[in-house]
RNA sequence: GCGACUGUAGCUCAGCGGUAGAGCCCUCGGUUGUGAUCCGAGUUGUCGCGGGUUCGAACCCCGUCAGUCGCCCCA
C-alpha cells in the first residue's frame, strides 16, 4: 500500500518541440495567418497521410534515405512482411507528387495547393533544426507546361505572408532568387563534368572562406582555370527594380555564354521584374543560390534572416520539370515554395519576440461570488458565448477567480447581476475600469489584443 | 553517423570531498463581492544513471544515457 509509485521523469525529446499554451496559441495563429495568405490567391488545401510507401519516399534519393524514419509495429508478426514498408514522410513534396498521379483525373490544372503539415527528418537537431517539424508548403503544377508567371507569385505569397506575421514586425528577411540553368549552362561551358559536387561547392560559399571553396572545387576536379571565372560569376547579387535587366546583362556579357544560361537568365529576369515592387533588398537575384535537392530544373528560391544568414533557410523551393515522372506517365511541371514554419517560429521565439501573454483563447471570464449564482452565470456566459469566446470561472474564491483571468490573459470579467434587479458588469483587467453592460449589446474593445 | 562541451528543485543557476542551497515560479493567508503591488507562511530534489576511489562523493575516476553546439545534410 505504502509501496513508492515508480516515477518515470518526464524529459522533452531532442528536436520534437512541444509548448504551453501561450506559444501554442500564437503558432496557431500563424498558422491561420499563412492558410489565409495562401487562400486569398486561391489555392485549395490538402493533407496526406503522414506515412508513405518507403519505396515512394526513398525515390527522392540516397542522401536522404538515412533521414528517414520507418514504422513498424513493435511486435510484427509474418504477415506484416508481405505489407510494403511505410515511412513517415520526409517531405510535402513527395507525398504531393503521389497524390497528383493517383487523383490525376480528378484534379483541376493547373493544380494548386497548399499543404501545412509535420514532417519528420531523423537528423542531429540544432537551433533551428528539428525532427519533427512543420512545412507549409504551396505548389502549382500543370500537365505539360506551366507558364513563368507562377515563379513570381510565389515569392510575391511568401514576401506578402513573412512581412506579415505577428513578431516579425522587425526582422529583415531576404528572398534569394537564381534558376538552375544558368549555373547548368555555365558548367557546360566551362567542361565541368560533375555538376552535382560542384553545385554543393557553391551553396557553401557564403558559410566557408574564398580560400576553402577554390581548394573544394579543386578537389572536386574542377579545371583550376575555371574556379575563379566560375567563382566571380556566381558572386554577382542584383537587388532593385532594375534588378532583372542587370542580372541579365552580367551573364550576357560573358564570353562563355550560351544557350541555356540566356535562357535561364530570361526567366530570372522575368521573375525579379515582377518582384519590382516588393521593398529595396526584399528580393534579389542572387547566382551563387542553387538548393540541394537535385529535382529543381529552374527558378530556386531560398529565404535567410539578413542578420544572421546561417542560421539557414526559412523558406525554399523551386521550379521542377517532371514532378511525377515516377508515378505516371504523364509530364507535370511544377514550381512550388516550402515554409520552414518551426524553424521561423522558433527563431522568433527564442528572441523573444512572439505576443504572448494570453494562456487562453477566452476573451471574457464570467465569474460568481458563489455557487448559487452559477445558474445565472452560465445563462450569461451562453449569451455572450454568440459573440465571443467565455470561459465560465470553475467559482472559488472572487479573488481567485480574478487571479485566475489574470494569469491566464483574459482581458474581460463579466459580473452577472448578483442579485435580482441589479445590472451586469464587466470590468477591463488591463485598465481596471468597470462598468455596467448588456450581455446582448455589450462591445468589446479587443483590437490589438489577439 | 563523427567531434567538442554540459547534466543539481517546474525554470535560471550557486555549491566542487564533510547535514542539498538561492532567486523566480507555485500554494495558502493578510475577514464579509474584485487581479496585477506589498507583507507573512509553506511545498518542491533517486545532485541524469551505473560502477569505482575514499572513513565520507553532487564534487575525483571510469562507463553509460540525455542535452547543447559544430560537421554532414537540410526547412
Amino acid at each position: 500500500m505504502s509501496e513508492k509509485k515508480k516515477i518515470y521523469k518526464p524529459s522533452p525529446i531532442s528536436g520534437f518541440p512541444e509548448w504551453t499554451p501561450d506559444v501554442r496559441l500564437v503558432e496557431q495563429q500563424w498558422l491561420d495567418h499563412i492558410r489565409r495568405v495562401f487562400e486569398s490567391y486561391g489555392y485549395c488545401n490538402i493533407e496526406t497521410p503522414a506515412i508513405e510507401a518507403l519505396d515512394v519516399i526513398a525515390a527522392k534519393g540516397e542522401d536522404v534515405d538515412k533521414e528517414i524514419y520507418v514504422l513498424e509495429r513493435l511486435q510484427a508478426d509474418e504477415n506484416d512482411k508481405k505489407e510494403a514498408r511505410l515511412a513517415l514522410h520526409f517531405d510535402q513534396t513527395v507525398p504531393l507528387a503521389r497524390y497528383v498521379a493517383q487523383h490525376f483525373n480528378d484534379l483541376i490544372f493547373p493544380f494548386k495547393r497548399y499543404q501545412m503539415q509535420k514532417v519528420w527528418r531523423g537528423e542531429r537537431p540544432q537551433a533551428g533544426r528539428f525532427r519533427e517539424f512543420y512545412q507549409c508548403d504551396i505548389d502549382v503544377i500543370n500537365v505539360d507546361h506551366l507558364p513563368l508567371h507562377f515563379d513570381a507569385e510565389m515569392p510575391a505569397i511568401i514576401w506578402q505572408i513573412l512581412s506579415t506575421l505577428s513578431g516579425m514586425k522587425n526582422e529583415k528577411i531576404q528572398l534569394r532568387i537564381s534558376n538552375r540553368k544558368i549555373l547548368m549552362g555555365a558548367m557546360q561551358a566551362l567542361e565541368i563534368k560533375n555538376p552535382v559536387e560542384v553545385m554543393r561547392w557553391i551553396d557553401k560559399a557564403e558559410k566557408l572562406s574564398e580560400k576553402q571553396i577554390f581548394d573544394g572545387l579543386l578537389s572536386a576536379n574542377v579545371e583550376k582555370n575555371s574556379i575563379r571565372p566560375l567563382l566571380t560569376f556566381c558572386e554577382k547579387k542584383e537587388t532593385g527594380p532594375q534588378a532583372g535587366l542587370n542580372i541579365y546583362n552580367h551573364i550576357n556579357s560573358y564570353s562563355f555564354c550560351n544557350d541555356l544560361m540566356r535562357e535561364g537568365a530570361e526567366e530570372l529576369m522575368f521573375v525579379m521584374d515582377q518582384l519590382a515592387l516588393l521593398p529595396a533588398n526584399a528580393a534579389v537575384a542572387d547566382l551563387s543560390i542553387v538548393r540541394g535537392l537535385d529535382y529543381y530544373t529552374g527558378t530556386v528560391y531560398e529565404t535567410v534572416f539578413l542578420d544572421d544568414p546561417s542560421y539557414g533557410s526559412i523558406c525554399s523551393g523551386g521550379r521542377y520539370d517532371d514532378l511525377a515522372g515516377n508515378y505516371i506517365n504523364k509530364h507535370l511541371p511544377g514550381v512550388g515554395i516550402s515554409i520552414g514554419f518551426s524553424r521561423l517560429f522558433d527563431r522568433i521565439r527564442q528572441k523573444g519576440q512572439l505576443p504572448l501573454g494570453k494562456h487562453s483563447p477566452a476573451d471574457i471570464l464570467v465569474v460568481m461570488p458563489n455557487e448559487d449564482m452559477r445558474g445565472v452565470a452560465t445563462e450569461t456566459a451562453n449569451i455572450l458565448r454568440q459573440r465571443y469566446n467565455v470561459e465560465l470561472s470553475h467559482g472559488g474564491k472572487l479573488k481567485k477567480q480574478l487571479a485566475t483571468a489574470e494569469k491566464k490573459g483574459i482581458p474581460y470579467i463579466w459580473f452577472p447581476p448578483f442579485e435580482d434587479g441589479l445590472p451586469h458588469e464587466v470590468k477591463n483587467l488591463a485598465t481596471g475600469e468597470q462598468t455596467k453592460a448588456d450581455p446582448n449589446t455589450w462591445e468589446a474593445s479587443l483590437r490589438g489584443t489577439s
